[in-house]
DNA sequence: GTATCTATCTCGACC
DNA sequence: GGTCGAGGTAGATAC
């Protein structure tokens, strides 16, 4: 929680327990408001329309509001989201008695007496224009969360890492290389490292953090062709694609392209 | 929650507020036993370690321990968990009390009456080997909720949604287009649609359901290469990009390489 | 299991 | 704003 400004109050969390649908729209809204993070529970469908489009069916799931704008809905299995928002969306929540939802006629949950057949949630962003709406027939839990979080996330075995490894030892690549340039700009895109070998030679080395496939092969080989013609007609270029390990299909790429590879870790370990 | 066993009880959630830890470690351990979807708000650190590694400093954070062995921690910031686990992980809970965190040594919030340092969450992974490490020292509210989520997702707007567009109507690529075949195999993967055009020419359509750059257009070429290699040294192989829009380094990249591009959206909206 | 590719990818950096 | 490339990408599918 970020939101670490100087009213922040210490931090809390307020909950209720299978509400009535309009007391729940309270205490969503005023989450909402006071830039909580929000979360809901209950039987919902939810459907989605933007760049694509979706539909899901009544069920139960969790549902996250965030301060920033985003919105997650989760069922019990996945990492990812079934449907989401991204920050920056305008989130909104009302009751609607309008919206009856067959198959839930005879409304025997809670939350269902005060007259509203539904609470809605709606998410709204623009560029690209997308809607995701979330109606709960039955809200088990509505929670509000505030805090402080003021630390970010310190994260290693990068592929700057990887760079910085052989930035510091160039050897690592191969006995001679010296490195001239990191992000050099090429009509093709940023090259990785660009360099010279003990001859004199150009040198394009692609870094990734992983075993690579074909892909960051055709990408050494846009880097090599686009230096190759800035540089003179004739001009000897070198791609050196560096990573863990390559698939069978990247290797044989590489041979018929006429690339190398060298085989390094991020990391010492 | 797809755990819909003949045994499912009506959907429910428990919460605790502002727990000891010992009393927040028996209902997480409840929740992961009976399989519900389990979360927990309160100030933790975090420190993941497999193939790369991260910590997080103290903050108050949302953690969600999925029946499918998915965890997830949230800040109030951003779609994206800050870390995780994928399904298929083994989640523990336990306190500990050798595990005394610098900066917090007075302990003046909730749950610390109980003579424990710490409720640790840890989500393990085999192959590869990871290990995820969340550390409370105060935890704000438990939940665990149990429900029943038949439904699955219908997705529209996809790239399958644009490939069967083109197959109903194989003119909107160009008059006289004759698909004969899709995801058909060549060395260099999969093309998405294999025909021929009036002239009788082999033609080789990818396909993308939005704006793309470069990496489509080496993607279309390791097609066509690898199919003129396949059929004959001589053979006549026109590569077909088929895509909302492509950036301009895509569309001089296609020019470069003799292939072409037809504008075409996944859904007729 | 490994390999390949899509994604409402998300995210950050840079122009 | 668009473009580009990284990601502990995740997820699906074919091998």
């Amino acid at each position: 929680m970020t939101s670490g400004t100087p009213t922040q109050q210490s931090p809390h969390a307020v909950t209720l327990e299978r509400p009535a649908l309009e007391d729940a729209r309270e205490a969503i809204a005023d989450g909402i408001e006071r830039e909580a993070l929000v979360t809901v529970f209950g039987r919902c469908t939810v459907d989605y329309e933007g760049r694509a489009s979706s539909v899901l069916e009544a069920g139960d799931r969790h549902v996250m509001l965030k301060p920033d704008g985003a919105a997650l809905v989760h069922t019990d299995e996945g990492q990812q989201p079934v449907n989401w928002q991204p920050p920056g969306c305008e989130h909104d929540v009302y009751c609607d008695r309008a919206g009856a939802v067959d198959g839930d006629e005879d409304n025997d949950g809670a939350g269902d007496d005060d007259g509203t057949d539904a609470l809605v949630l709606e998410s709204l962003r623009s560029n690209p224009d997308e809607r995701l709406l979330v109606r709960f027939q039955r809200v088990l839990q509505v929670s509000t969360f505030s805090g402080t979080d003021e630390n970010e996330l310190a994260l290693s075995g990068t592929e700057e890492d990887l760079r910085q490894r052989l930035l510091e030892e160039p050897a690592l690549l191969e006995p001679g290389f010296t490195p001239l340039a990191t992000e050099r700009a090429t009509p093709a895109g940023a090259v990785d490292i660009y360099g010279e070998d003990s001859a004199g030679r150009t040198v394009v080395v692609e870094l990734k953090r992983r075993r690579v496939g074909p892909d960051a092969v055709s990408q050494l080989r846009r880097y090599v062709d686009a230096l190759t013609r800035d540089l003179h007609a004739d001009a000897d270029v070198r791609g050196i694609l560096v990573a863990p390990s390559v698939t069978d299909r990247a290797e044989r790429l590489l041979g018929e392209h006429g690339l190398e590879f060298v085989s390094l870790e991020p990391t010492d370990g």
